[in-house]
DNA sequence: TATATTCTCTATCAAGTGATAGATTTATGA
DNA sequence: TCATAAATCTATCACTTGATAGAGAATATA
């Protein structure tokens, strides 16, 4: 027996979970299929038996993970009504949950697929990302907590891409400090964006 | 005559501009050596004259960079007094000026170079990025303009750095607007960060 | 003019890349 | 038990990559 041999299921779960952490991590362009491979445990070859080719992989890899990050969210979402604290929430959970960093994933989407694949994307994303934030702030909006988006001459949408900046460019933390300060200091991260795109510096 | 014969500065100057467009729009990885040759007029070898390898040349093209940020960002804040309006014009200098995508830049220090460069690369980055509108927020704090971090739970450069993580990631526009529409759309998108930043988006 | 230096070239290397062909092993089920 | 299908392997291809050796041409210097 010289093939340790899984379900095929198995292993292309395997494939895309491993990818998933180094594609996030590194980048389309620095994670090799030979890498890939390895880190599953299983030689190179074997991955095209499973997906066309490595943009594939990256497809799947991407649909299962802003499938995921949706369904947190509004699930983040019905679970509060106040408008500061689902904010709150929402920080904290993407702060915490999400890839280190999603300006990668952002570029490797533009830079490093096929353009017939962006549309769908980026349907995948608004779905994950966009649409969730922006309902809480329309909501804030008609019970009136929240100005209305003309005043800045802005729209909702503009304002949750805002939100989102904030959040997906926060520097990774020092990898050495242990994983009970890594959630504080998220909930701090996320307690200061709330306060800030609620009250702004300035004193009241 | 077969050899187009430039100054040594000349050329050398040449490759350092046209790599610096290049990784930045496409980032340290998908710029080859030869793709910055060829950009050049020049043929591939001829980089290695001027340079030990690909990395000393985006090496430098970080420090000259970056030093020209810092440079232009201290004029432009020795330009303005009010707090407010000297926010706004970095922000809009920044959106104006800067390589589209920083994000991309941070990934390439982290990821792409040797260890023993991020000190220095670092230093330059806070000279050029950090220090700048850190000044100004601290001035404005002495002024009790803005209120005093510790309310937060934060820092004077914690919060320069949420600023410029909004300025950083905002994404690039549509390049078939007209270049006038690009200022506009920068002075709109300068004038809602400083807003927002300042007096949040709850009523008052 | 003659020599040295600078600049650019052609040719080439070793390593790594995504991908394919086809053999080999393991499990399934009639 | 034996044929079939599924899973994994070995071997290899064509291409790109960063980098080097060394020749040739343009310029500077003496």
């Amino acid at each position: 027996m010289r093939h340790k041999r899984r379900d095929g299921i198995e292993t292309r779960h395997l494939i895309v979970k491993v990818s998933r952490d180094l594609f996030m991590e590194l980048g389309y362009r620095a994670v090799s299929t030979r890498k890939i491979a390895t880190a599953c445990q299983i030689t190179q070859p074997t991955l095209y038996h499973y997906f066309e080719n490595k943009e594939a992989i990256y497809l799947e890899v991407l649909r299962t993970e802003l499938l995921e990050t949706k369904n947190q969210l509004d699930q983040v979402i019905s679970n509060h009504e106040d408008l500061e604290e689902c904010l709150f929430q929402i920080s904290y959970h993407l702060l915490l949950h999400v890839p280190k960093d999603l300006s990668q994933m952002e570029h490797d989407i533009r830079h490093e697929l096929a353009e017939q694949h962006r549309g769908m994307i980026f349907q995948w994303w608004q779905a994950a990302y966009l649409t969730p934030i922006s309902t809480v702030l329309e909501k804030g909006m008609n019970k009136g907590e929240i100005r209305h988006p003309s005043e800045y001459h802005t729209t909702v949408d503009s304002l949750s891409m805002l939100l989102l900046n904030l959040i997906k460019a926060y520097p990774p933390s020092d990898p050495s400090s242990p994983e009970i300060q890594i959630e504080k200091r998220a909930e701090e991260q996320a307690r200061l964006f709330t306060n800030i795109l609620l009250y702004g510096l300035a004193p009241k």
